[in-house]
DNA sequence: TCTGGGGTCCTAGGACCC
DNA sequence: TCTGGGGTCCTAGGACCC
């Protein structure tokens, strides 16, 4: 810990993307609504405005027992372009208050607001003027937690909600934390709910009167940082970053789950090369190759394996994705199963390919070029507009309805 | 009426190397 | 020939977060 404390700010938006719906849609205002699917299908809510949480409502929750537990809510399917840009948005006056703004996810940042006192005043004045200009410039509450590190700023942001600001004044850290339930520290879920109520711990003051050497001996490594936390410090893995400190992502993934479980090797081998072509097209987009490709398979009784590859030569090519995701969807899906879901997963990134062979890094090079070409029309025209015959025979597609444009399908042949 | 999709981090065992 | 110990890579699974 440094001689002085810092000041973080944990800005957390409420409610997010039904507040973005609202403002597309304003006749959802003060009603129950539910962002995530219709209220008959496969999947679970995303967010639920306040009025729905009344109900017991709350994200992760299948579509069809929050149907059941508030009849009268409306169900709205997500929009993740609206979602980025309302979060592009928000990026936008954080940054405007501090440099070091770190997004930690769509709907929540850090900022280190450790020095700024003479730029804006006192925490809780800055806080507030931050909270104002949200309102002003997005037309989105937010709720604002103030500490001196990210777990108190974290968790008291949680207790700011709705709409609040809260500031844990230096000091008061264990204070502030020890009547809060062990499930409020972020990490903790279910599992280690339940390890530590056999224990006999409930509340965070209880977790912070055993030794860290017990909570070690009991929890391994987590233990130790749970220990840490239990005092306010930001011990262990992501937490002990410094806010701002970029990280570039270690792994990209994309997976489907069907509204109706098949077994038909046609459409499960289609839909691994569309999942393919996206991982293939993000990759480009982050400009690294990767060595390791992952299979997702999940069965109709929601048992589920994952089966990796590491190559030889990294990747980010969408056919020679799809060709390994294939051998191992292949060697290892019970054919004639029921599949309810399917994913592929790329990791293990390296900046440049390995181009052992020149030979063969020359046709790859060419492959590249097309594929920049695929993703500029694809960005301008919608991703149904370009289909690349693939040169192993591989490249036929789920049969799609989406052509919004109405665009005649364009198909694009690689040589 | 079951259980999305996109991530991160951790553990544990086996292979392999010195 | 009855067997070590550390380090790293790889794979599979699981907890957790939004």
């Amino acid at each position: 810990m440094s001689s002085f404390p810092k000041t973080i700010f944990h800005v957390d938006m409420d409610a997010f993307f039904v507040s973005v719906e609202e403002l597309y849609d304003p006749s959802l205002k003060g009603k129950a609504v539910v962002v995530g699917g219709q209220r008959h299908e496969r999947g679970v809510v995303s967010a639920a405005s306040y009025e729905a949480r009344k109900f017991g409502v709350h994200s992760a929750m299948p579509l069809r027992t929050a149907a059941k537990l508030c009849s009268h809510a409306i169900f709205v399917d997500g929009h993740p372009d609206r979602y980025r840009d309302y979060s592009e948005k928000v990026y936008g006056v954080l940054n405007s208050f501090s440099p070091q703004v770190e997004m930690a996810s769509i709907d929540e940042a850090y900022l280190d607001m450790t020095g700024t006192d003479r730029l804006h005043g006192p925490p809780l004045r800055a806080a507030h003027a931050l909270h104002r200009k949200m309102k002003l410039e997005t037309q989105l509450n937010c709720s604002i937690g103030i500490g001196i590190s990210r777990l108190i700023a974290k968790v008291s942001s949680a207790k700011a909600k709705p709409n609040g600001v809260l500031w844990v004044i230096p000091g008061q850290e264990s204070k502030f934390l020890a009547p809060l339930d062990v499930r409020d520290i972020p990490g903790v879920g279910a599992v280690t709910e339940k390890n530590l109520h056999g224990l006999g711990i409930y509340r965070v003051g209880d977790l912070a009167r055993f030794d860290d050497s017990f909570l070690e001996q009991q929890f391994g490594k987590w233990g130790l940082a749970l220990a840490g936390k239990a005092r306010g410090e930001d011990a262990g893995g992501w937490f002990d970053s410094a806010v701002g400190e970029d990280t570039q992502a270690k792994s990209i993934s994309h997976e489907h789950t069907y509204n109706e479980d098949t077994a038909d090797p046609q459409q499960l081998e289609s839909t691994l090369m569309r999942l393919s072509e996206m991982v293939g097209r993000r990759l480009r987009e982050a400009g690294v190759f990767a060595r390791t490709i992952q299979l997702k398979l999940r069965y109709k009784d929601f048992s589920t394996i994952t089966r990796a590859h590491t190559l030889a030569d990294p990747t980010q090519i969408d056919t020679e994705i799809f060709a390994q995701v294939r051998t191992l969807f292949l060697n290892n899906w019970r054919k004639g199963a029921e599949v309810r879901l399917l994913g592929v997963h790329a990791s293990s990134f390296d900046n440049v390919p390995n181009q052992a062979n020149l030979l063969d890094g020359d046709r790859r090079q060419r492959w590249q070029q097309a594929l920049s070409a695929a993703d500029h029309l694809r960005d301008r025209f919608g991703d149904s507009s370009v289909t690349l015959a693939s040169g192993m025979n591989a490249g036929f597609r789920e049969r799609t309805h989406e052509n919004p444009a109405g665009l005649p399908g364009k198909h694009k042949r690689h040589d």
